[in-house]
DNA sequence: AATAAATTTTAGACAAGCCTAAAAAAATAT
DNA sequence: ATATTTTTTTAGGCTTGTCTAAAATTTATT
């Protein structure tokens, strides 16, 4: 049985995971589970002994196959809720994360199987993330952060890396949604935040911090 | 806050109370809990600190006010997603209580609020219960247990006080569904057991236990 | 009314998941 | 190469919800 609270660690590592190549760190995690690094020791030793992580005490864990395996099982099931909640109950797509964070823990093959059919298997979610299949395969899909293209540039935006309601509200707020064609105005050197129009007649100035959370892919 | 366990108990309590007029015991908690005597003891001290009860020791324990609230708002989200389950993604009713049991503990209001629209605000769930609104209001229906019923009386069958796999499937082979007429041919003196007409060209043989688990009114 | 039986509570313990403070190891700077 | 800083682990402790065994209380029986 793996517990609610492992289920999460395991997420969680997955998404660090592809962020980087190398081990994932203790404080990383500690970070995105909000504990502290105490707390996460004890429970990488824990998914170790159940062989869902590799893990040598100093030198950062990586999920196994099994590991990897469950993770994907959580983030379908996620995700799949996400689409449930805007496409079948109309939530708007700032409010769907909290609540699909605790459906995303619910027990049933058969239920996400059903749900799945009934949603007339959504590939994506409502931010722009591609939804795993049964066997947990996941397009690899190489969207970019706005934050790394050039100026004079124009690209369409994609996804979110950041599901939270202030952060997406002030997107919708700035009319930036999913298949905006967006061009980079202006780069500042010294923080590297940016102008960008969104094809109003209004440019938007942005932080570096936003635009690392837009997914875009080029034209 | 209100744990996932507190929500089990307070459920559990609130059933409990709707059979019987006096104080429920703690044995009682004990064997729908699944757990220990002790471990009920425990948890009733508890919820009376948090006011969710009035209990004091050797004296059974009964919902408050607050305690009924609380109780009343689980029912209605688990019979609400029973609803959902079998409506809308085509579950039997003998498959869906024990992931209603998860998803009874989810907390959005607004979820609820929306999930009830979306289901075009049902009145029963699957089982025959009637689903409280939102305050908390459930109309008394009064039906009687089969077991409770004359000879030779027919009566309507109208819901199950007990949703197993195993007992509605076995009420599904033998032609018991909601909405079923029911006479009763016969009763045995020594075990109460009873012979039974459901409409079909043969009888059917039930034991007690079977029809003080069937929900009918008189036609 | 006294005794026996059943129920309930208390006492003490344990696992899961978290914490703080201190120690150990690794990374960085001098 | 040493010293300093940062990261990670260990040690010990806390809360929630559970357990078993023993004690207390209530209920039932003679
Ligand atoms: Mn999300
Ligand atoms: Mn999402
Ligand atoms: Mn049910
Ligand atoms: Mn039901």
């Amino acid at each position: 049985m793996i517990s609610f609270t492992e289920e999460n660690y395991l997420k969680i590592i997955y998404k660090l995971s592809a962020e980087t190549e190398s081990e994932i760190s203790t404080n990383a995690v500690a970070e995105l589970t909000q504990t502290k690094a105490a707390s996460v020791t004890d429970m990488l030793r824990k998914l170790s002994e159940k062989q869902l992580v590799s893990y040598q005490k100093y030198q950062g864990v990586r999920l196994t196959e099994k590991g990897a395996e469950v993770a994907l099982k959580v983030i379908r099931k996620h995700r799949l809720w996400e689409v449930f909640l805007v496409n079948k109950l109309g939530f708007n797509w700032d409010e769907v994360h909290e609540i699909a964070e605790e459906l995303e823990h619910i027990n049933s093959e058969e239920l996400v199987q059903r749900l799945d059919e009934f949603l007339d298997y959504p590939q994506f979610d409502p931010h722009g993330d591609p939804i795993p299949d049964k066997d947990g395969k996941m397009p690899e899909l190489g969207y970019k952060n706005l934050s790394g293209i050039a100026i004079n540039q124009t690209v369409v935006m994609m996804g979110v890396a950041q599901h939270s309601t202030s952060f997406l509200q002030y997107l919708a707020k700035i009319g930036m949604n999913l298949g905006a064609n967006v061009t980079i105005i202006e780069i500042n050197d010294f923080d590297k935040s940016m102008t960008i129009n969104n094809g109003g007649n209004s440019n938007y100035f942005i932080s570096h911090e936003v635009a690392k959370n837009i997914l875009v892919k080029k034209k």
